[in-house]
DNA sequence: CGTGGGGTTGATTCTTATCAATTCGGGTGG
DNA sequence: CCACCCGAATTGATAAGAATCAACCCCACG
């Protein structure tokens, strides 16, 4: 079910998800390196549909992830659901939970995952001993924001084919795949729920976007035609999720 | 148009609104209250209709807010524009641009404004020089992650009724008005852009929770009639607005 | 008195949701 | 290999929600 292991068969670069993620902020010293993988030393295996963590649960637990996909999510009274996150390795998860007697949202895995859960003691230790990594967590802290904002806009203003588009050039993005395919674990019903539209919906949008020869969308798998294209519907512009390098290197150098 | 002021006219209770509102999650000590004045050394005047933040420019500034209203929003090309926040007293504008060569929102203010503005380093020395306001401003940003989220639910999820009236709801638990009258200095149009509605549909829905008796909108008053009834409709709960102590507390005591 | 911004209203159109039925594709077991 | 099953995706018909367009009202302000 969720079994402990000490290999852990991350599709990050090299031992260390979030090492190789912070590293493309700024090159860490030995000791901030040491620190951070205080954070994964409890790699813990979890299956596809796993709850990592529950709305309304008073367990103050974080994750890195090591492999895997996963989405955070609140339910509302009537039954609808909204999807707030996806989670990719090299991400910590439940930050944004600090402070709360209760988690605000549950997180849930996407497919098998490999993260190590961590508690928020460690989190302390490193404010407290690396002020960089402490730069670095804020700058997380406001990259998150920027992608619910992101979020906002797309559902706020854009109709449904430019939303869609706009989603799918985000995930690109955010999984630095610089080709035409790549893989994408998300049926209907969760893109529909990410994007605040019906499944049903969803479906007609996909159809719609391959029939204008921009992208399509089958099997975990999308596959983008016309890249131009799909980024001017899209009104897409990475700037977001950048590599947010000149305050901690104004704070360094 | 923007003079220097040095006693303002706060609506805060005490001399700075930025202590009281931290005062709301710990009992600060008095060297972190006089670094956190150092960030409201500076009280400036601003006309409504003010740009404090403007998109894609690179000047990194903050401001506290001590008086007056704002909100920052983000111009599509299509020219439909998405508010993201409102800013009030006691808040702090900018964190979220953090570590980003650009500005990626405007922030722009909907009344007059007194704000302090103060450079990126003096946040530095905060971070250095006491912890537990570290953690503070970390919480903050937690926070403020919860608001844009409360948004996306809203707009993703709950028709034009459901979220008109979380929205009012919300920003009545922010000004802590526990009085059925408040005052809300945003007209139809503000309101739109920041429920990805029309202004027309925003008149419509603010005549038909007035004619379900449970709040009216006029003149930048909200009255509300049943306070019960508009809650239920919103799905409203306070829970992401509150107190947040509990992290800090744990690290403190 | 005009004038203009903000708000309201109705008619119309467009977008998306809802409901219902069908198809597709990948297992599973005979 | 085939029959069956199940979840996911697709499609069409219809309904509801929201946008758009245009006209009008109201009122504060010069």
């Amino acid at each position: 079910m969720n079994k402990k292991k000490n290999q852990s068969d991350s599709i990050c670069t090299d031992e260390s998800c979030l090492l190789s993620s912070f590293q493309n902020y700024i090159d860490l010293t030995e000791v901030e390196k040491s620190l951070l993988k205080t954070l994964e030393q409890d790699a813990t295996e979890y299956t596809r549909g796993h709850l990592l963590l529950e709305e309304n649960s008073s367990e103050h637990r974080f994750y890195t992830v090591m492999s895997g996909w996963a989405y955070s999510s609140r339910l509302l009274t009537d039954g609808k659901r909204q999807i707030l996150d996806i989670f990719l390795p090299g991400q910590i998860i439940g930050l944004r939970e600090v402070g709360y007697d209760r988690s605000l949202t549950s997180v849930t895995t996407l497919s098998p995952m490999v993260a190590c859960p961590f508690p928020k003691e460690r989190l302390h230790t490193i404010f407290s001993e690396a002020p960089r990594l402490t730069d670095l967590f804020f700058m997380v802290m406001a990259r998150d924001q920027h992608m619910l904002i992101e979020r906002i806009i797309n559902i706020g203003r854009r109709p449904a084919a430019e939303r869609l588009a706009h989603f799918l050039l985000e995930m690109r993005a955010r999984l630095q795949a610089d080709t035409s395919t790549f893989e994408l674990p998300l049926n209907q019903a969760i893109l529909a729920d990410t994007l605040g539209l019906t499944p049903i919906h969803v479906s007609r949008t996909i159809k719609k976007l391959r029939e204008q020869g921009l992208v399509s969308v089958t099997n975990g798998k999308v596959t983008i035609s016309n890249e131009h294209g799909l980024t001017r519907l899209a009104d897409f512009s990475p700037a977001y999720l950048g590599k947010l390098t000149s305050w901690v290197r104004k704070n360094i150098d």
